[in-house]
DNA sequence: TGCTATTTAATTGTGTACAACTAAATAACG
DNA sequence: CGTTATTTAGTTGTACACAATTAAATAGCA
């Protein structure tokens, strides 16, 4: 073991341990983690499957709707929707009745992972360790900070 | 506007407002986006603020011991530490007690960064719009659940 | 209508994240 | 002591994220 360094002089805002952001980003990072090697046999990365939860739910979506759900722009999207559509999960199209705009359509190969991925949150909440109802608080918290935020 | 698709049948449990990882992964990018204009100034990353937050206060820690307090692997540090070893704000040694271990040591031009970013925790604060008591329950929430996946 | 402003994706470049692997050094053990 | 196992960083390759820019299409308006 190498000496301990002297702690110095540092503001307590300032300390990793006193921040709200280093737990939400790891948390964040570690939940991803959780996810992981159910979502590989789905062959599945984390950011792709947020896409299918929303294209489960409306089958087409523009990539603008897309981006406003999920907070992240087109320089994330467009490669992310590139290599769905190359699986063939999904289709790219142009609106004929706005030429900017780009429709993305679940196709039948991406909506059968929906009934695959079934089982996908009941298995990561059991990895939580916590109880429905404190689920729910910390889901509320968040979405409510989420709000002035966003 | 395109005509709204017709709900589909999805388990409850799969939509994207019922996850708790959404939240948790949305805001914790919001968050760095809240940072980004404050350490712009310091010419930071998040990740990179984050680092410096240990270092400000150990002045030294081995690569390995900064991943286990950031939850990072060498493949992400070992570039990043690059990165700020090139703008002389930190410096890489090896341990001569130890040929494996890595040393960051935190150099003057990087241990004055500590006092232009004193500043910042405030105003992030200031930008949540939650009380302080709010803060400090979320806070313990989110390293509880941390502590129980990490 | 014709011009300008806005909207929408795509592109480019930088910086994480992380899995998988490599290489070097040290520890552990017979 | 020598051999094997473990530890530690670094490397490689893939996939986000996102700022900044570009280009095409549409909206707004004089």
């Amino acid at each position: 073991m190498r000496k301990p360094t002297s702690p110095s002089v540092v503001h307590p805002a300032l300390q990793l341990e006193n921040q709200l952001c280093f737990p939400l980003y790891a948390l964040s990072r570690m939940i991803t983690k959780a996810y992981q090697p159910l979502l590989q046999e789905l062959d599945l990365t984390y950011p792709q499957y947020l896409v299918f939860l929303l294209l489960w739910e409306h089958q087409e979506l523009t990539v603008k709707e897309l981006g406003e759900k999920l907070l992240l722009d087109s320089g994330t999207l467009t490669p992310l929707l590139k290599r769905l559509e190359q699986k063939q999960w999904i289709s790219r199209r142009r609106d004929p009745r706005d030429e900017r705009s780009v429709i993305i359509e679940l196709l039948p190969a991406g909506r059968a992972l929906h009934e695959r991925a079934c089982k996908v949150p009941e298995q990561i909440f059991a990895q939580l360790n916590i109880t429905p109802a404190e689920f729910e608080t910390l889901r509320t918290q968040l979405n409510t900070l989420l709000n002035h935020l966003a």
